[in-house]
DNA sequence: ATTATCTATAGATCTATAGATAATGC
DNA sequence: ATTATCTATAGATCTATAGATAATGC
């Protein structure tokens, strides 16, 4: 019953040659080499290289899926607090996968067969988050807590918020060379969530 | 003598080929194809895949060397004027290759060995530049026209204002995906112009 | 007689599978 | 008797070159 450990292990050294090779770069012998098995042990449990970047992929997206969209399931919370909750958690899936989005962002533009795959995995769970964060939204509204909010707007500007922290961070960091990560992200996390606040409090602007 | 044609023509096709499928995915045989030669020409020319993409690099380096270096060769330039018309040019240079930052900052990841030829390369020609710009910069901070500046520093925010507005452009799209990219860009350009004027303003803060 | 071009193919590299053997779970 | 694992190798794909031929410039 070790089996899994060694799927699991291929799972997690396919990771990283992906993301640090790219999907063309990467060498399916060489995962397998890293994962210390041999080379038709990953064809053995993932088929095709193809079908292994897959499940790599599939794994990231559902991690961010737990660590988000487990908020909604949090009973007697006011929409406000979930949605500094929704912020926090996406900041910090993106703090332990700061590579991903520069990843992504290249693999789709790379190869357009993939944002295919992307958009039929993504866009469901999405729908199904704006669907409930609108009804939350529309009942917290009613009572005056929040601004009338399109819920699908907020959703992409909490992405886009906390993306732009860490595409950004590079640049900084070459601007300024001694520049302390952990203090910057602690700081725009805090930020974004106060950006995130403003745009649904009722009463600015 | 119809044969350089033939040879920028393979160098066009494989820049192309290079920023769409990266340079593990790119394949000599479909760039000679689609540049209409057989595939030997490509290596008769460049030897290897290496040495073609050294010079579809080459070439870029060459372009952005020469459409932002000229401008201290203008005689008779107060150097304020200077460094907006270094803002615009860089700024037209990222237009004209929107597709590059993406593409580098990622080969930089992937290949380290890029990551040395493109130091190797480039340093020279920004240590250069960085010199004739502090020198200038100096005798204008005795007239009092500028503040006391260091010109490293200065080229690196011009450098990071510019990248930056077209790293965040795919962003905003995304938020707002009728958004006019001709008026951002012009606008963008203005804005950081103003935001370096600012900077070397004697003036201000 | 040098330069440009092509066809054909060697040689390297990579993915994927076949087929044999060992380990595990009823 | 099902699942895990290995070795060996087929087959596909890609880069690079050899060798022949055509075009060009003295």
């Amino acid at each position: 019953m070790k089996d899994n450990k060694k799927q699991k292990k291929i799972l997690e050294v396919a990771e990283e040659e992906f993301l640090m090779k790219g999907f063309a770069g990467a060498r399916t012998v060489e995962i397998a080499q890293k994962a210390g098995v041999s080379h038709s042990m990953l064809h053995y449990y993932y088929k095709t290289k193809e079908q292994l970047f897959e499940h790599v992929m599939g794994e990231k997206l559902q991690q961010l899926k737990e660590s988000v969209s487990t908020v909604f399931m949090i009973e007697d919370m006011p929409v406000v607090e979930k949605v500094v909750e929704l912020v926090v958690r996406h900041f910090e899936f993106l703090s332990e996968n700061p590579d991903l989005p520069r990843f992504i962002i290249n693999e789709v533009i790379v190869r357009p067969e993939y944002a295919e795959m992307m958009k039929r995995e993504a866009l469901p769970i999405l729908k199904d988050a704006v669907a409930r964060l609108q009804r939350e939204l529309d009942a917290a509204a009613k009572e005056g807590e929040v601004r009338t909010m399109d819920a699908a707007t907020l959703l992409m500007d909490i992405v886009s918020v906390n993306l732009f922290s860490f595409i950004v961070a590079p640049i900084l960091s070459s601007v300024k060379p001694d520049m302390d990560f952990q203090a910057y992200y602690h700081a725009r996390c805090q930020e974004n969530v106060q950006l995130i606040l403003n745009r649904i409090n009722p009463d600015i602007k």
